[in-house]
DNA sequence: AACAAATATGGGAACATTCCCATAACTGAT
DNA sequence: ATCAGTTATGGGAATGTTCCCATATTTGTT
């Protein structure tokens, strides 16, 4: 490996002139530009990460911290956070909480030891303690958090994809097509997909239908060996087994919804002329299950993008920029209602 | 920030000797040991990746290069090696190729500016040039090949699943259940995945069954924007348009058999009765869609950590030792059969 | 022609480590 | 008491950059 200074020799000037064409940063003549950049090609030299760490600080890299490395939906934010990234030169560190409160914070320590420039933070938060330190380190350290800061707030950056407003009109929607008894699958106590349960509470009121407890199944957050379509089975057998059924089901996420509309059809029972469902993602599975899954579609990948373009801005210019990006999703109706 | 220097002062010895408490190699008191590790809890320091790094010219950090985010079968993988690599002390930088193989190329050169300590190589391998070069970059830089160099050798490490023997015994099964018109829908030129049709080959042979060219669909490897479902769709498609129509067909995948079998079930025709199925992988999906798909099952989450099992011996202990872990899958017979 | 301002270049300190080498302090055998 | 071998510690060079400061060169104005 070639130093810098094996450069400065071959192009016949200073390690400070290389240092300036490196970092584009001074004067240089444009003759000497030429020379210096030839002599590097020749080299097939690159500046040591090392040693441009050691006095700038950076590391280049960014990390996508979410909670589940087999659930598409992080998967493709992914891929636009890559693309984003690779863009800017930046690379991309994975750490996958297995929705743990507690790898969330090893990671974030272990992040910043390892100098990380940025982070972003998709992971449906249940720590308020981890929340909050977050939210003081993101003063210091560039952090876009992704659908689990859903309050308006001035002093932090989010991408967020509204959940309340689709789910409110989704209970409308329900309810013109004659449904009365709507249930809900949901997570519990999980940011964004909280929200989408509050707008189906506020659709609820709007159309003057009482809230019924035992029309809400609750699945565990800490069910990690449970893969979310169980999770969404083991929902629409508890509603199954009160007194009076559901009508419609609404459930937080897409692989839920499919995973009741799976037990209801076992069951015996027809979709939609029995139970109504709406999913929430539009996952390509949705389009392939019969009878096809109504749901909302969020432009999952767009939201990665938007995410990682924000970090940038935070990372290259002023961590004190802050956005809040929210992002209409649509709902498409299919079959299962 | 706190340098070793800070802590020699507190601690009251040199940073020689606090260096050799870190990298934990020469002599040092136990009494001293005690002393310095108090030093550094109490100041909270951290030895510098950097400096670390400029001296010993490693990262603490592997690769895992994968053709594809948007597939379970990686991000399964993928998690396994997280967490052997965490166990390890190491962070993992993702790359999506996107099927592309010059992406590949460019992911590795920049990997290599970075000093990256080890490669997982988990993509199917299109491009001899490339895979030429790799081999020979993994004797100096420590590399995993998996599912992408399947013969058998001695200067590479590979961690690989049984595609070969697997789908010939499942054509002899098919046989004996009375199939006659065996179908295959294959991926182009996909390492382990050509290994899997060859199997099938063999199988026909065995059966006394000729083979025919009309009944092997072969979906163009560079169909980027086509997910697999969709492959094995149109799949189907071309081979429901033949003259003489198949009663079986195999898949590369699990994803292209769904496909195949939406399109069958949605053209009219029952599986299994009019023409069985079986797939390749066992994710999750299978087993939700009706009817369930007999499939073969691969310990996805397995090869993953013995593949990072595997380079972490390469990178912390010696790069020379090569080894070959293969996996035998196992036949899942469902109602698809 | 003189001089200020702008442009261009080089020298060297600083960054936080590791590791070689020198030396000091023990330990145990004679 | 002496000495060899082992154990323990410190000093300083080296790693490859960036960036400040000093100095040299060019440009433009009067």
């Amino acid at each position: 490996m070639y130093s810098i200074i094996d450069v400065a020799k071959k192009a016949g000037v200073s390690k400070s002139t290389v240092s300036r064409v490196i970092t584009n940063n001074g004067f240089v003549k444009e003759e000497t530009r030429q020379a210096v950049e030839e002599a590097m090609k020749e080299l097939n030299y690159t500046p040591s990460y090392f040693a441009q760490g050691i006095r700038t600080g950076k590391t280049k890299m960014i990390a996508f911290i979410h909670p589940d490395s087999t659930n598409v939906f992080y998967n493709e934010m992914l891929v636009g956070v890559e693309e984003v990234a690779l863009e800017n030169g930046y690379m991309v560190l994975i750490c996958n909480t297995n929705r743990n409160p507690e790898s969330e914070i090893n990671y974030v320590r272990e992040l910043q030891k390892r100098n990380i420039d940025g982070i972003i933070f998709s992971t449906y938060q249940v720590n308020e303690d981890n929340l909050k330190y977050f939210r003081r380190l993101s003063k210091t350290l560039p952090m876009v958090f992704m659908d689990n800061i859903y309050t308006h707030q001035e002093d932090v950056s989010v991408v967020i994809s509204e959940g309340y407003e689709s789910s409110r009109q989704i209970v409308h929607f329900l309810y013109e097509k004659g449904s009365r008894r709507i249930a809900y699958i949901r997570m519990q106590d999980v940011g964004v997909v909280n929200h989408r349960y509050e707008g189906y509470l506020k659709g609820l009121e709007d159309c003057g239908i009482h809230f019924k407890d035992d029309l809400v199944h609750v699945a565990a957050y800490k069910e990690i060996n449970k893969s979310h379509i169980k999770m969404g089975m083991d929902g629409a057998q508890k509603l199954l087994e009160q007194p009076e059924r559901p009508d419609a089901i609404m459930a937080s996420i897409d692989t839920m919804a499919i995973g009741a509309m799976r037990y209801i059809l076992d069951q015996g029972l027809r979709v939609p002329e029995d139970i109504r469902i709406v999913g929430y993602d539009n996952i390509e599975l949705s389009t392939l299950i019969r009878p096809r899954l109504s749901t909302i579609a969020q432009p999952i990948k767009k939201l990665g993008i938007e995410a990682a373009k924000l970090l940038m801005h935070k990372v290259q210019k002023d961590n004190n920029f802050n956005e809040r990006i929210t992002f209409d999703p649509i709902f498409l109706e299919r079959e299962s209602t």
